[in-house]
DNA sequence: CGTGAAACCCACACGAC
DNA sequence: GTCGTGTGGGTTTCACG
């Protein structure tokens, strides 16, 4: 790694298994973990936080099943910029972030530029969606919208 | 509901506040949580254990930082199933979960019928994937594949 | 359901290797 | 980097409202 890169240390095989661990429940306690990687507390704890010291860990968070809290429909938007707009598209995709319901956004390569990911009660939540923060905006040529009939999460990378 | 049901209890306003404390931060302690809450930690426990035992907590997760482990590349792979060949799809979006690098699978109505969020080393990998577990599976059609330049999380819906 | 109190267990410094 | 230990604090149970 270059000097003054951001940390992207090498990971040892018991750093990808603590992760792993983590992965499963990130609520465990720190010396049932230490238990199962086979070294001592203090040990584990330094591992821990040298991990979230060079933001290899990004937080830990907890997963919700969307329906128990009336969001019972969930959409794919994909969005095409206006070609003159191109230079709007990075503060477009921050700003999506922060609309209520929508829980990823993709910036990609390709025939479109953005995938959003929502998650909200009912058709005509998406529909007030699209047309109040994506219709409405000046950086959209236009959109397409496809539903969700289910979502799996896949296995961590680093299995 | 039904006795036996699978609990999708109402959530008060302290069941949303923790969800959205422990979407923060999955680790903090009870007693943090508690205190912040206004409520007493046995009390706090308790919630949060029942929000366990009704499914609405499907777990904790570690938010780990793609790049850290070498998948520095992610890439959209849109599937679309032969029509002889829809009744296998469940089963097909389920074994896509299994694959190593899957950690999205999204079933969608619309005119694909498949979306595969991949993370893995280059694009090497990319071509591996979809010409090992795609291109050869008998009930493929044909496949889209999109870079990912960045993803972004938005806000848990809860906010 | 909610609570306070108490036993138990854990987190997180240290200092040593 | 790793470890063992101590202690302040957290987790969890239980009898009670």
């Amino acid at each position: 790694m270059r000097p003054g890169e951001r940390g992207l240390r090498e990971l040892d095989e018991i750093d990808r298994k603590l992760l792993r661990l983590l992965a499963a429940d990130a609520r465990r306690t720190n010396a049932s973990l230490a238990a199962e990687l086979g070294i001592a507390q203090s040990t584990c704890l330094a591992r821990l936080n040298a991990l979230r010291a060079s933001h290899v860990i990004r937080g830990f968070t907890v997963d919700v099943e969307p329906g128990a809290l009336g969001n019972a429909l969930q959409a794919l938007v994909f969005v095409r910029i206006r070609p003159g707009a191109r230079h709007l598209m990075s503060e477009f995709g921050k700003a999506m972030t922060e609309v209520p319901g929508v829980t990823q956004a993709f910036f990609l390569g390709g025939d479109e530029d953005f995938l959003l990911h929502v998650s909200v009660r009912d058709a005509q939540d998406v529909r007030d969606f699209v047309v109040e923060h994506l219709s409405a905006h000046p950086a959209v040529a236009n959109t397409r919208t496809s539903l969700v009939f289910e979502h799996l999460r896949g296995a961590e990378p680093w299995g």
